[in-house]
DNA sequence: CATCTGGACGGTACCCAGTACCATGCCAGG
DNA sequence: CCTGGCATGGTACTGGGTACCGTCCAGATG
């Protein structure tokens, strides 16, 4: 009988064991019995028990780092928006599998805490990439970093909502994300020849809007 | 001779332990051993090898809450900043201590990994706060989710800075990077009544920027 | 066809983190 | 003196992860 790869298979058998039993009840020994390899099989196609949840993650971040390298200075949020939305696209199209990950990562600490340094690997990626936009200069680590980090926390939000079935236009909503989230750093630091539109309100008196003055004004750090 | 408790010898042993020879290098056996006590003592004291090198987390947190939850609809901003601020004046306190521990997450990957777990406890919960304050509305869910990302990352910034000795005043950035940090999301949504001040600039094109205006006047998600 | 070779695979043995359980010893309060 | 917690330590076990080795198969070469 000619086998579909062993990694293939080993992902079903994982996914299937951990929904019938439970992640902690399922040793290795009986994810490799299941998909007719041996242990060390198992421990040549993925690093660890964890990592075969996450079995596309290399190639999804590879990916994201594809699409960064290939952009211009002119293009760079264009290239964000796009490295972003090809995360979201590859979880929609995992269709049933990440749900079932979901669920994992909602009952099994290990898996939430992977999952999550996963997520920061984007974040480190993006700052990266936003940083050297910026300029690298250490006065634009701090916005960059802030950036990057916004742009995780939208598309983990839209995705989330996604996962929880709160929509089913996952995309578009992302878009609407998106914008509203690049757009937080758009409105400062205005092109000097360009048309501009500058909002600033407060109901706090002045001492209390001082220190927030100086952060404008002067270097945010 | 008239030991301290337990619990401290074991954080002292570990990390030197784990300065002398490495962290995977250092069993939990040499641990206990060096610090006079059983193995069991040390999985009393801490739930895993990893949580030796952050000690006081679960306290730090505890602090972080309590600060949140004594705060009213009018300060909750304040209190966001108040217990971020906690956190920084803990590692501070710390002094040599929090330098080994950066270290060693620069170097071994799983307390990297778990040092970002632990970030992402204090995001859940100023989230939480946040998202509380502004209504608990799923249309404000985003915008809590991105102040709480925010205010993370520039704390994480500000102590990062301050780990890598590139600041000597890390109080005094701390306040200027939350101030511009926090008013990122400060200066949409006016009080009617109040005096505004409102810039919005673009290099851009009219189609390039209809997305954005999608998300800023629809619902951003 | 015989031989060589490299890579995938399986099995065995080992290390060590983490858990469960039990015995001991100490220190109250009766 | 006894006794009932309670912290501690020791022992044994499970299971993830690593190292190593032998085997098997495919394709290249003579």
């Amino acid at each position: 009988m000619a086998q579909r790869p062993a990694r293939e298979r080993l992902i079903e058998a994982a996914f299937a064991l951990f929904e019938e039993r439970g992640y902690e009840q399922t040793t290795v020994d009986d994810i490799a019995e299941r998909a007719g390899v041996g242990r060390t099989t198992f421990f040549r196609a993925f690093r660890s028990k964890e990592e075969v949840i996450f079995p596309d993650h290399d190639a999804v971040m590879q990916a994201v780092s594809a699409r960064l390298a290939g952009s211009t200075q002119q293009t760079a949020l264009l290239a964000v928006t796009d490295a972003v939305r090809l995360v979201l696209r590859h979880y929609l199209s995992e269709g049933e599998l990440a749900l079932a990950r979901y669920r994992l990562t909602r009952s099994v600490t290990a898996l939430r805490d992977r999952e999550i340094a996963s997520t920061q690997q984007y974040h480190r990626a993006f700052y990266n990439f936003i940083h050297d936009w910026l300029g690298g200069g250490s006065d634009t680590a701090l916005k960059a970093e802030l950036m990057a980090a916004a742009v995780v926390t939208a598309h983990n939000h839209v995705l989330r909502r996604w996962l929880r079935r709160q929509t089913d236009r996952p995309e578009a909503e992302f878009d609407a994300a998106m914008s509203w989230t690049v757009n937080l750093f758009n409105e400062r630091e205005p092109d000097r020849d360009e048309a501009a539109l500058v909002v600033f309100r407060t109901t706090k008196d002045l001492d209390t809007v001082i220190p927030a003055l100086r952060g404008l004004l002067g270097n945010p750090g």
